[in-house]
Order: structure tokens, then C-alpha cells, then sequence
RNA sequence: GGAGAGAUGGCCGAGUAGGCUGAAGGCGCUCGCCUGCUAAGCGAGUAAGCGGUUUGUAGCUGCUUCGAGGGUUCGAAUCCCUCUCUCUCCGCCA
């Protein structure tokens, strides 16, 4: 949520910024709204004055014995404009926040400026694509062949977008979860959380998936509940409506959840394989820091997902995304891409952003900078640690021998009962 | 599922025959004093949100807020209704 008294301060400034998403005129009825507010909201407060102090007289004068009833008479009245008025206030502030709700947040300024991901930057590459001497499978082959991996049945149970992962299979995504929770718990700094993966709709508002992506995900029938689309709802909310103290900040943390998306809108994209699913595995990291550090934190936090992408050896690419391409919460992103040799291309496997204090405001998360200081929000930050389906997938892609068998990354192995080559059974 | 108790400021915790309680007291924190250092002690200060005033800050000022919403009343932390959450006991259950 954008800070209502910055727009109103400059809406020029701020309009300019929004236009940079492919936004205009986003706040033009904030400005009418929020300068009837205030118009009302004087009527009322004066209103209010008389029936305060009217009310006090009152009470004094039955204690000196007077007659009070004509006063009560005028106060009673007043309060009926009061009931008037408050109600239209509430009318006219819902429909504020309404908008406001609605609004993404403002770029940073050193996020390149386009229509859409063509306008995406390509900051840095790690690792070289490997040449394979022979023609490289698809995950999606490599997986059932290898009898690890098996769509049909998972077909059978939940229908498309859910994978069945059989024996190694199964193994190898629990040996990637423990593996990045250990680096980022051990080597990062991070705290491992494990919340719930039901949270209510005020948490989905305050990391800004609601109002205006409900579509996007699974409600729970019945309740005002919905399945997580990624840890960082949970996380985020965690410190929801607290004041932290400067000495806490910032805080690290981080969580292995399952994921659950309705892929609502992106039906024929990316149907084979574990790229796309209703359901799937992601380490998450979430940053609650102190607003003047959170581009270094940024910085900081997108390198922890590269170590262990690193570590695995697989190859990618850092994207920082443009204007156009950047979600509904963040100020900046950094996307990093993996190597998949099936795609012969770079995919998407985790997604880095600032959020500054858009959603610290949405959760009312702040922090008093120091004894006797104002509060003010904090920034938030979150990033994949990485998404693990799609790092299954990259591993059988990248791994993979002529004889269909897959190598067991090295770092792995130790959480793989010592296997080092995944063959079929 | 049944029975009961509760929800107050950064934290703990008073406060119901409705008014002078934004809210006692304590802790914490800040500043000052005291002190060889530390500890202890003494004094003062210390909620948030939204407006107005101001170039902006500070300051001053108004309104709101004692889980949420609604009601009664001239006036509600205090009375009534609904809801949410927490805790205790019983039952059931992974």
C-alpha cells in the first residue's frame, strides 16, 4: 500500500512512477476521495468537540443541581448528525482503501524501465551449460523413464499440474529441502520457521496477493482461508501488527512450505513437466529489516539463493526485472534463471524482491529506530531459496547420462544415503 | 462437541453503583543527579492513528482508539447484543 499522504503530497510524482507499470490515472479518484474526506472528516470532529464538551457540562451541572435538559436535548440531535456524517465517512473511507489496495507499489529507481520482461536486464551468468554429447532429455522423460517421477498417476488422484515423485525421486526433493534449509539455517543466518500452510485473508492482504489476485489461489470452502501460494505470506505475516524494536532487526527467516497456485490464466503454458504446478515444494527466505539497509539486504539476500544454486552446480543467469515485469508488491526484483537443458534455455527458479515498506504498510509492521524515535515501518524483502521442483528438474536435466541414469550432485549425496547416481530400479 | 474464565499502553497489570481515566502501579526505555567503576538509589519523561496549524520539523490543538462490530445514553474501558481469539476442565482424535 502506497503512503496516502505521499500522494496526496505530490500526486504528480507518484503518478509519474505508476505510469512506468503501465498505470495511469490510478489515482484520480483517491485525490477526489481523499479531499472529501477530510471535508467531512472536519464536519464530524467539530460535531464531535460539542458533544464532548456538551456532555461534560452535563454532568456538572446535575451536580450543581441545574436543569440540564435543554442541553441534552441539543446533544442528542447532534448525535444523530454525528451518525449521519461517520456513516458517510466510513462510505468514503472504504472506498480509499479500496483503491488504495489496488495500487502496486513504486518502482525503484534503478529499475529499468519497459512495457514487459523484453525490457528485463540481464545482470550477471554463473557456470557454463554443459555440452552433452549426446541429446539431452527433458525432465519430463528423464523422470518417468528413471520410474521417479510419474504424472499419470498423479493424474488419477488430483488430475493436471500434481507429480507423484516415486522412490529416489521423492528422496532427491527431500534431500534438496533439508540441503538449502541447512545452508541458509547454517552458512546465512536465517531462523527455520515452519507455519502453517492455511492463513487467513488479512495475511494474503497484507503481502498484497488480495484484493486483487484471489483468483490466483485455493480457498478453503467454508472459511475465510486460503492455502498458501508461498511461504512468504506466513513469514511476512509473522511480525503483523507488532512494533519491533531496532535491536531485532533485521530479522532472517526462513521456511519450507508446499505451495499451492490456481495458474489461473496460464492454461497451455508450461503443461509438461514440474515447471507449472497446482502444488509444489519452495524454500523460502524473508527479510524484515531496517528501510536504510534493504537494498544492501537485497543484494544479500539474492546471493544466498545463488550460493546454493552454486553449490549444486547448476548453471544461471541474475535478471533484474523492468518496470513492466515486476510484481504487485516489489520496488525491485532479481529473478534467477537456471539452465535447463530440456528447454535449451534459462527458467525461472527464484524470484528476489524488495518490497520496501508496501507491505509493511498492509500488515502494519514497524519498528522504533531508537529509544524515544518515532515508529515507522520496516522494509520487507523476500526470495526463493529456491524453489525445489524446479531445481529436481534442473538437477535430472543437467545430470542426466546417455544411459538415462542421473548423477547425484556431490553436495547432495550425504542426504541421499551416500548415492551417487540415480538409475532405475 | 460440553462447561467455565479472559482479551486494557513496548511488556506486566489496576480499573464496572457509566462522567474529572488515554487510562493507577510496576517493568522496560530516555534524560538528569548521585557514584572510583559496576550495581543500587533519587528526580523527570515515555501510546498509536487520523486531521488542523506550520515551507517542513518541533510545538500547539481537535478527533479516534481499552479484542472486532453493533446498541442503550447528554456521556461507555465500564451496561446490553453479536462475533473473533486465548486459556482451563471434560469428551473425542493424529
Amino acid at each position: 500500500m502506497l503512503d496516502a499522504r505521499k500522494i496526496r503530497a505530490n500526486p504528480q510524482a507518484v503518478e509519474q512512477q505508476l505510469q512506468k507499470r503501465n498505470l495511469s490515472g490510478a489515482l484520480d479518484q483517491f485525490l477526489l476521495l481523499d479531499e472529501k474526506r477530510r471535508e467531512v472528516l472536519g464536519k464530524v470532529e467539530e460535531l464531535k468537540k460539542f458533544r464532548n464538551t456538551s456532555s461534560q457540562q452535563v454532568g456538572k451541572m446535575k451536580k450543581e443541581g441545574q436543569d440540564p435538559s435543554e442541553l441534552m436535548e441539543k446533544v442528542r440531535l447532534a448525535g444523530q448528525d454525528i451518525k449521519k456524517w461517520d456513516e458517510d465517512l466510513k462510505g468514503i473511507e472504504e472506498g480509499i482503501e479500496k483503491i488504495l489496495l489496488n495500487i502496486p507499489n513504486l518502482p525503484h529507481e534503478s529499475v529499468p524501465v519497459g512495457p514487459d520482461d523484453s525490457a528485463n536486464v540481464e545482470m550477471r551468468r554463473w557456470g557454463e551449460p554443459r555440452q552433452f554429447d549426446f541429446e539431452p532429455l527433458a525432465h519430463w522423460d528423464i523422470g518417468p523413464n528413471l520410474d521417479i517421477l510419474d504424472f499419470e498417476r498423479a493424474a488419477k488422484l488430483s488430475g493436471a499440474r500434481f507429480t507423484v515423485y516415486k522412490g529416489m525421486g521423492a528422496r532427491l526433493e527431500r534431500a534438496v529441502i533439508n540441503f538449502y534449509l541447512d545452508i541458509h539455517t547454517r552458512e546465512h543466518g536465517y531462523r527455520e520457521i515452519l507455519p502453517p500452510f492455511m492463513v487467513s485473508a488479512d495475511c494474503m492482504l497484507g503481502t498484497g496477493q488480495l484484493p486483487k489476485f484471489a483468483e490466483d489461489m485455493f480457498k478453503v470452502q467454508g472459511r475465510e482461508m486460503y492455502l498458501i501460494p508461498t511461504a512468504e505470506v506466513p513469514l511476512t505475516n509473522l511480525y503483523r501488527e507488532e512494533i519491533l524494536e531496532a535491536k531485532d532487526l533485521p530479522k532472517y527467516v526462513t521456511a519450507y512450505t508446499p505451495c499451492f497456485r490456481a495458474e489461473a490464466g496460464s492454461h497451455g503454458r508450461d503443461t509438461r513437466g514440474i515447471i507449472r504446478q497446482h502444488q509444489f515444494n519452495k524454500v523460502e527466505l524473508v527479510k524484515i529489516v531496517a528501510p536504510e539497509t534493504s537494498y544492501n539486504e537485497l543484494e544479500k539476500l539474492t546471493a544466498n539463493a545463488e550460493k546454493v544454486l552454486q553449490l549444486l552446480g547448476l548453471p544461471y543467469r541474475v535478471v533484474l526485472l523492468s518496470t513492466g515485469d515486476l510484481g504487485f508488491s516489489a520496488a525491485k526484483t532479481y529473478d534467477l534463471e537456471v539452465w535447463m537443458p530440456g528447454y535449451n534455455d534459462y527458467r525461472e527458479i527464484s524470484s528476489c524482491s524488495n518490497c520496501e515498506d508496501f507491505q509493511a504498510r498492509r500488515a502494519n509492521i514497524r519498528y522504533r529506530p531508537a529509544p524515544k524515535e518515532k515508529i515507522q515501518y520496516v522494509h520487507t524483502l523476500n526470495g526463493s531459496g529456491v524453489a525445489i521442483g524446479r531445481t529436481v528438474a534442473a538437477i535430472l536435466e543437467n545430470y542426466q547420462q546417455r544411459d538415462g541414469s542421473v548423477v547425484v550432485p556431490e553436495v547432495l549425496r550425504p542426504y541421499m544415503g551416500g548415492l551417487e547416481v540415480i538409475k532405475r530400479q
